[in-house]
DNA sequence: CCAGCAAATGATATCGTTATCAAGATATCG
DNA sequence: CGATATCTTGATAACGATATCATTTGCTGG
């Protein structure tokens, strides 16, 4: 017996057997066992597949714990998240949860795992076992973006590109998404737009800049209305505030669809007409904003593929490949408003 | 020198020290450093701090495979979610995300990973691996459950309980959702209330199976629209199909706060007020719905507080201890529809 | 002052896998 | 036919942590 006798069958048939037991069971040794079931052609074809046959049949279960500890390497990716709803609206659709997605499905595919932590869970030996790291919803916290840096692991984040950054960042083109919605504006006639947002998000920020650079090449100079809140309450505030304040708008750029539907919903109350009036566009085409009333302009982003994307960047980096930042592009979709 | 000339400097600094590095820096054996790591009452607390400065000093960082190989567990729980939104709906809202911070929240202070996966990707060893499994979302994958139950692992679902399952199961109380509702229309003197959505969730199915008894205490029999989708279009479509089919209607119980807003913008389109002619409550209670014209009213449940239970008791279960099915209160929120 | 006991520390083996090198088996060629 | 090359397989030693048992040290009491 090459294993000490603790090992029986077990009642519950649980205790799962090792190389070492596949081995005895096939009459080889351990080592070709290994070799075996990672297809390796050190094995000769028909040895390798009684083995493989013989780890099937038994359900063998590789020790991912030896795996990893032999070989120096987790298989895992710590996919760092803002989950806490109340702090930050941006995490508060369904959008981080395609992402994730976009990120998982790349990552299972290349025989890694994801790791899901919150900022705050982050210090855990877990994470700083892991191969690679995701940042999603940094946005305001380039503190935090700075602290992962320094456990020196390949790291992608989402957001924004900052100038000064040596992250490699992977995110909407927000500086376009603004450029568009300024041309539509100015294609409709527009002369008085506005901003709703919070350009303390460096997207958000991105998005102002876009707006106003592309207005200016008109001569239009927008009005920014400062909402940190990302709700339909935030955006109807901010359009109540227009009017007590006396201010003359026709055309409205929100920075989330949440915000565009309170603005609507304000801009309408005060007796003018959306478009008629006043042309308002969203951002993140939520799939709601197409039922709204009216049915909303938005800009969209491809979240999914930003995933993919990514994925695809801190798996190259854990290789030893090189990887850029890269900016998806945003369309306009133009419904009513 | 206890180790191989191999361990060098490294420029990167990056080559973490093991425990026997820190033995040796501190004159004492390495399973010294263990116990004094875990804060071990065995060792000195003058030697138990001293090698603990030592640790931080040097930036030491366990390694968790080794850890987990030798007391053969993962301190992992691996999740797994439906991410796929065009293909269900329902997990295309908000809410997964807040159930996940929930789970994520509570494993991580008790020192355990949460792993996310997709049920493609859940065959991975890593997932076998795992000390629990979570599984959310998987309402119409009934099967996929008795598949993931075959693992043996400690494993915890979210959704609706019926009757011949053996597994534990947290979720919100559907079939209180639906009667509370029946109970507002009742109040509100709605005789002919419509049912929309797709009973073929059995969390979906639950709602209208206490919805249907409910308003039969009052002698009052629901129609059954049955939609799909989960999107406002869905909801505009269930009530432009049941004008054309001549039917009066009262009151609306729609499955979702999408499928609800949907309805009420159908319904407004049709020349009924809302809620004059017809009572409208979704479910969820999407934060939006609070903002929409008019105000939805809609069946609220506690998806963090869902996560915190799923989380304790598949702790629980890993501890071997006893834990059960749970269903949390659901609340009705009224607002002006 | 020393036996005897408790407290503190250590030596060794082990968890399940894979890398390295060595050795056996088989084939090829002059 | 013998020698060298090629193909398969195996023995051993890591990877880094902890459990078990043995050992040393420091104390108390007779």
């Amino acid at each position: 017996m090459s294993r000490t006798g603790k090992k029986q069958p077990d009642p519950l048939g649980s205790m799962s057997l090792t190389m070492a037991d596949l081995a005895q069971l096939a009459g080889v040794s351990k080592i070709t066992v290994s070799r075996a079931l990672s297809d390796s052609p050190l094995v000769t074809l028909k040895t390798r597949e009684q083995i493989q046959a013989l780890a099937r049949e038994h359900g063998y279960k590789l020790n991912v714990s030896a795996r990893n500890l032999r070989l120096r390497r987790s298989h895992t990716v710590a996919v760092i998240v803002e989950m806490k709803p109340s702090i930050d609206r941006t995490m508060f659709d369904p959008y981080p949860l395609v992402l994730l997605g976009g990120i998982s499905q790349e990552l299972t595919a290349a025989g890694y795992s994801v790791l899901l932590t919150t900022r705050q869970g982050a210090t855990a030996a877990a994470v700083q076992a892991a191969d690679g790291l995701i940042l999603l919803g940094q946005g305001v916290h380039q503190d935090a973006v700075r602290r992962f840096d320094k456990l020196g692991l390949p790291m992608v984040v989402w957001g924004s590109r900052s100038k000064g950054d040596t992250q490699i960042v992977v995110g909407g083109d927000n500086r376009l998404g603004g450029a568009i919605v300024a041309d539509h504006f100015v294609a409709m006639g527009r002369q008085h737009p506005v901003f709703i947002g919070n350009p303390s998000h460096p997207e958000i920020f991105e998005r102002l800049n876009g707006f106003v650079d592309a207005l200016a090449l008109h001569g239009i100079k927008p009005l920014l209305m400062r909402r940190d809140e990302f709700t339909p309450d935030s955006g109807m505030d901010a359009v109540h505030s227009l009017n007590a304040r006396g201010v003359t708008f026709d055309a409205i750029f929100a920075c989330s669809d949440l915000l565009a539907m309170g603005a609507i919903r304000a801009t309408m109350e005060l007796g003018h007409s959306v478009p008629g009036d006043v042309s308002v566009v969203g951002y993140d085409d939520m799939p709601m904003g197409a039922s709204f009333m009216p049915p909303l302009s938005s800009v969209r982003q491809d979240w999914q593929e930003g995933g993919t994307l990514l994925a695809r960047k801190v798996l190259a980096l854990i290789n030893g490949q090189f990887a850029s930042s890269e900016t998806l592009p945003v369309t306009l979709i133009v419904r009513s408003t």
